[in-house]
DNA sequence: GTTCATGCAAATCGTTTGCACAATG
DNA sequence: CATTGTGCAAACGATTTGCATGAAC
């Protein structure tokens, strides 16, 4: 578990286009996305940049990871946490805005004798695009 | 997209097993773990069996698969929606006693216009134990 | 020039699947 | 005996990694 020694990190284009999409996208792309995303700036581009990036500017706190259920991660450039909607449809992803419960935390951590650091709620369903494309016809 | 037909289930001596371990567990067990534990009755088990009875019971709804960041998931033969707590240092995964909150579907649901099925909390920390172990010495 | 980042391909790891044979009903 | 389940090994798909080359500082 010999963490490899890193000195500082150096600037590269594709990391900072990675962020720069991140920031301006509500949606929450998957690696791959932005691989094809990027694959037209930078032709050479391998998905094994992508990642390596993601992991560096998770580590250097400057994207979340969201992992659900489903394979693939979505990755974020909010920070403070906020909750999820998901659809089961069309597999689309996006933020809820409701308060968060701080006070929840604490009441596990009550219940547990844990530390809790933070917590994540995922609402599951029905997108309204996809419950109206139900609705009518197939 | 077309499902293979499926008349019914036979009963399988594997099958039965999984579900009466995860039924006894309070642990949420990987499907590794179950491959493991279960390899000593059946010494001839294969990972593939374990994973196709998981899937089965699971459309079956005798089990909940609870799939987290880490890669691998976790199956469950609570059914009830219960919130989970993860402890960061050591993997564990265990329910968290609080109430479930029917309302914030509801809130989600109009904040969306989204058909809201089911929700999840996930609370991530330090477990007791391990905060334990992190005090004194190392 | 030393260190970090890239592209490429091979490797990893949890999970799924095709196939021939065994168990179930 | 018709159908489902098993074991095995190969296949899969997202992610990681080793290595030689290229960019950053």
């Amino acid at each position: 578990m010999i963490a490899k020694q890193r000195i500082a990190y150096k600037r590269s284009q594709q990391r900072e286009r990675i962020l720069e999409i991140l920031r301006n996208t509500t949606e929450h792309p998957t690696a791959n996305w932005l691989y094809d995303h990027l694959k037209q700036e930078f032709p050479n581009l391998s998905l094994g940049t992508i990642y390596r990036n993601l992991r560096i500017l998770h580590e250097q706190g400057k994207i979340s990871i969201l992992d659900f259920g489903s394979t693939f991660d979505r990755f974020d450039a909010r920070l403070d946490t906020h909750y999820q909607f998901i659809c089961e449809s069309c597999g689309k992803v996006c933020d809820v805005d409701l308060p968060v419960m701080e006070t929840l935390e604490k009441k596990a951590s009550e219940n547990l004798g844990a530390t809790i650091h933070r917590h994540r709620i995922e609402f599951y369903g029905t997108c309204a695009e996809c419950s109206y494309k139900k609705e009518d016809g197939k």
